[in-house]
DNA sequence: ATTTGAAATTTGATGCAACAAAATGATGGT
DNA sequence: ACCATCATTTTGTTGCATCAAATTTCAAAT
């Protein structure tokens, strides 16, 4: 055992910092509950969040809530519409072009990164969850249709190595959430992203790159043309 | 005034939400003071921080101290090596290797969507910043190379109208700002990144996207083959 | 030198009270 | 109905004490 890896616990097989198991604490747990929170849709846009509400909710004292929420605002998950007021953000036309511009950058290149390194065992855990895509279109659950296609496609972007680059696409998919949670099922009930879908899984196994960014901007383009629509709707109300 | 502009003060002009003036808390000048001093490389990398020990440096009590290293550390900008010890993290080749994919990704299309907004104010400011990493240069005056550079960056991206991108590559610049500012004068003292950034002036005027997006990739690309070469160096020792 | 192990110290997490500021509700006048 | 003004309540922030847990120190043994 060299000196550095005493000192600094790294991985020795790449030689990369590794962050240690995270101590499990309120905060951290407060955070990942508000997280999903969103994430899912509990929380609807234009609700407005307190320190106290929170901490109450959760069994928590103030200081976790404060240390969840402050963090959320950091990623733009929730905002400061006032000095003491925190709310989940509504989706504006504009904030949904931006993201998208940035995911289709960030997620076409984690796409195009995973199709050199999916293993068959991927592939298999991608069908599977396809099959639940398709199942829930068709028994209309779709709350599973919305978990499964996040898994499917978290699945390979993890899958291309870059954590950093999957932390920042989470933060992104955090900001759309609620919007998209808010607008299901008219969301969800479409069928457009099965083909993409499809498209994506031949791509990774023939570990074509291009194939697999293309069919990854693909699903987020047609996305983007029917929540824009219902965005820009409920905008000019 | 309509009722949505009296309880949730948009912009009106894009109907953006847009975030009130922040409340300058302790909290926030505690993350911004760390923040500052972590893009300056006062705080090296391996260099250790304690809530306490932070506290007594910026003279306020643990609470806001401890906010500022958390937030912190949920943009990667600290890490976590033990469940009570935080480090600024040390700059590895793996990590160098993600951040420079997802920079080209991220500056090239800000860099790209500012070519087409650009105003001439911009320019002359953008020359101006020029001229002070030429004369830094000559003058040996690093720490103003570095400034300048970091300048000239952002107010290209800013002019992509694109703040959520803009907020994403500032953690990325956080990221590699310790090592970068540790490598240093080494690092500066190259001229190659002036010829890139003539270039990239001169696409800004012809408002040609392409080309300022491949005059900011160049700049990154050449900055990765210096900054790569010294960290590899290091982590051989 | 290096390692082991235990004692001593330092550390992050948490809850809570106090305070100033903001948001909310009530009131009265137009 | 509408709006200004005031009183009340709610709220974020901050500092601090406490505690369990982690880190560091140091000495003894190999």
């Amino acid at each position: 055992m060299d000196d550095a890896s005493k000192r600094r616990r790294v991985d020795i097989s790449t030689g990369e910092i590794v962050p240690i198991e995270r101590h499990e604490s309120l905060g951290e747990r407060a955070y990942a509950s508000l997280k999903d929170s969103l994430i899912r849709g509990a929380l609807r846009p234009g609700m407005k969040l307190t320190v106290r509400s929170v901490a109450q909710a959760l069994h928590v004292s103030t200081t976790p809530a404060r240390d969840a929420i402050t963090r959320l605002i950091g990623e733009g998950a929730l905002v400061n519409l006032g000095p003491k007021t925190v709310v989940v953000p509504e989706l504006t036309l504009a904030a949904l072009d931006e993201i998208t511009a940035i995911r289709l950058a960030l997620e076409g290149l984690a796409a195009e990164k995973a199709a050199t390194k999916v293993a068959p065992e991927d592939i298999e855990e991608l069908e599977r969850l396809q099959e639940r895509i398709n199942r829930g279109l068709d028994e209309a659950r779709y709350t599973d249709v919305l978990d499964a296609n996040k898994d499917f496609h978290f699945l390979i972007y993890r899958r291309s190595g870059m954590s950093r680059l999957v932390a920042i696409v989470e933060t992104l998919w955090l900001q759309i959430g609620p919007a998209f949670n808010d607008l299901y099922p008219e969301f969800a009930q479409s069928r457009t992203g099965v083909s993409n879908h499809l498209f994506a899984l031949r791509g990774l196994q023939d570990h074509d790159s291009a194939a697999v960014r293309a069919a990854i901007e693909n699903d987020i383009r047609s996305g983007y043309r029917r929540l824009s629509s219902l965005v820009s709707a409920r905008q000019e109300r």
